[in-house]
RNA sequence: GUGGCCGUAGCUCAAUGGUAGAGUCCCAGAUUGUGAUUCUGGUUGUUGCGGGUUCGAGUCCCGUCGGUCACCCCA
């Protein structure tokens, strides 16, 4: 039996870097005050159908349940959330720092960067209308990537704004319910010839030389710049970078909108967001009108970043080692002292300490092979010396007779990994 | 969904249309109280799958499934 399309099975080592990921998402999104909430894997149909209509419903994997209701595999959290803050909006003080990490199934042609099950992290801020909601959601962001060992020669956050094209739609006098469509074209006029997008925005009277002359103009607008004086405050400015180009395929999005890239341009969008200050009264018919903004960051993007540059490789590579050491091998040099063993490998595991011995009679060189392929920092030799045991530390080879209470005192449980900060 | 390239041992890869191989990994021994290296031996295959051409197909052709890259899309 082999693998759906797009699905992972995630033996131990790959799923030590998924977690690498998972943990380090939840340990910066906490710092940040964000709290963490999930919601169903499986919705009602219905739920998204309500937003996106008809184009996004073959990206579902949906299907019929037994009880006759038309089912999908959630692609995305926001409907999920805003149905969450819709319900019981009043019992949380505002604004709300919410986060997420949910898995994800979207029925789509598998690539580099892209598969049909993923994970995001999502991050969102609802009920706060000010720039100082944006800078805080865009630093977490930046922060996210640094607690990766990543910095700001690996990623740009590229900073843009609806609000912006929507003023320059009407300058030169665009209509409102046209403004959808034009985002379309300009979201595509950079990959598109200039006489493809010249011919799609004729009929607004527009060229693509006027276009690109404003997407390429790093100008903040008025809405743009205390967001970039905020991060510039924080230290965080280097990271940030104006570009109109960027302008997001959702019709939700209302004003801030914003992607980050690798600098190499080697990966597709490692995360992407944007206010939707419409949205909450949109999915909740009216019910609940809040300000709100969020953005949604992948792992298997993120994962081969983090394997394309060096720094973050090493990172994460020595949290691995951490990770998957045991901290106390229990050598059986005779098997009549066997039940003694496992007496002090039991008061090992008692005191906190990772602890493993061999299940099954292994000679002494075997066993210290083990020991070392665990990645065990210590040997525990139980055998001729009873009542005393020797410890030996395998890196440094150095060897010592103890009782098992000293040996308790000996091993102090290792400290929690601290994730380090990469500039 | 459309198109290009690729599918051989768990992994990395060889094999002019003519006996399916190497390295690595794993297991055991050399080494019965100590980890590396080395040496010896061993396990592992429907050559993705199904047809076709041929005396003979891993190799050529068709289909299919999977992977990959680009397009589409990107919540």
């Amino acid at each position: 039996m082999q693998l759906l399309p797009g699905f992972r099975d995630f033996f131990p080592d790959d799923c030590a870097r998924r977690n690498y990921i998972l943990e380090t998402w939840r340990t910066v999104a906490r710092r940040y005050g964000f709290v963490e909430y999930d919601g169903p894997v499986l919705e009602p149909m219905a739920l998204y159908e309500k937003k996106s209509g008809g184009e996004l419903v073959g990206q579902l994997f949906d299907f019929t349940d037994k009880g006759d209701r038309h089912v999908a595999m959630r692609p995305e959290m926001t409907p999920t959330l805003a149905r969450m803050v819709a319900a019981r909006e009043r019992d949380f003080k505002k604004p709300l720092k919410w986060f997420c990490v949910p898995q994800f199934f979207r029925y789509e042609k598998q690539q580099r960067g892209r598969l049909r099950e993923f994970y995001q992290l999502n991050c969102d801020i609802i009920g706060e209308a000010s720039p100082a909601a944006d800078a805080e959601l865009i630093a977490v962001l930046i922060d996210l990537l640094r607690a990766c060992a990543l910095g700001e020669r690996d990623f740009v956050v590229r900073l843009s704004s609806r609000t912006a094209w929507q003023e320059f739609f009407a300058q030169v006098g665009g209509r409102p319910e046209d403004e959808y469509e034009f985002f379309q074209i300009v979201d595509k006029a950079e990959r598109l010839p200039p006489e493809k997008t010249d011919a799609a925005l004729a009929k607004f009277g527009l060229t693509a030389q006027q276009v690109l002359a404003f997407m390429h103009s790093k100008a903040a607008t008025a809405e743009l710049a205390p967001i970039l004086a905020d991060l510039t405050a924080r230290g965080l400015g280097g990271f940030v970078e104006i570009d109109y180009a960027i302008v997001r395929g959702l019709a939700y999005y209302t004003g801030v909108v914003f992607e980050v890239f690798d600098r190499g341009k080697n990966e597709r969008a490692l995360a992407g967001g944007g206010r939707y200050d419409k949205l909450l009264s949109l999915m909740s018919d009216g019910q609940t009108d809040l300000p709100a903004l969020g953005f949604g960051m992948g792992d298997v993007v993120l994962a081969n970043l983090i394997h394309d540059v060096p720094a973050a490789q090493a990172q994460l590579h020595a949290w691995l080692a951490r990770e998957r050491a045991v901290d106390v091998y229990v050598v059986i040099a005779h098997e009549t002292r066997r039940p003694e063993a496992l007496a002090l490998v039991q008061r090992l595991r008692d005191a906190g300490l990772r602890a493993d011995f061999p299940l099954a009679t292994a000679k002494l060189g075997k066993q210290f092979q083990t020991a070392e392929h665990l990645g065990a920092r210590h040997a525990v030799l139980v055998g001729d010396e009873w009542p005393q045991v020797k410890v030996k530390t395998l890196a440094t080879r150095a060897e010592r007779l103890a009782s098992p209470d000293e040996l308790l005192s000996l091993l102090t449980p290792p400290k929690i990994p601290v994730i380090l900060s990469g500039a």
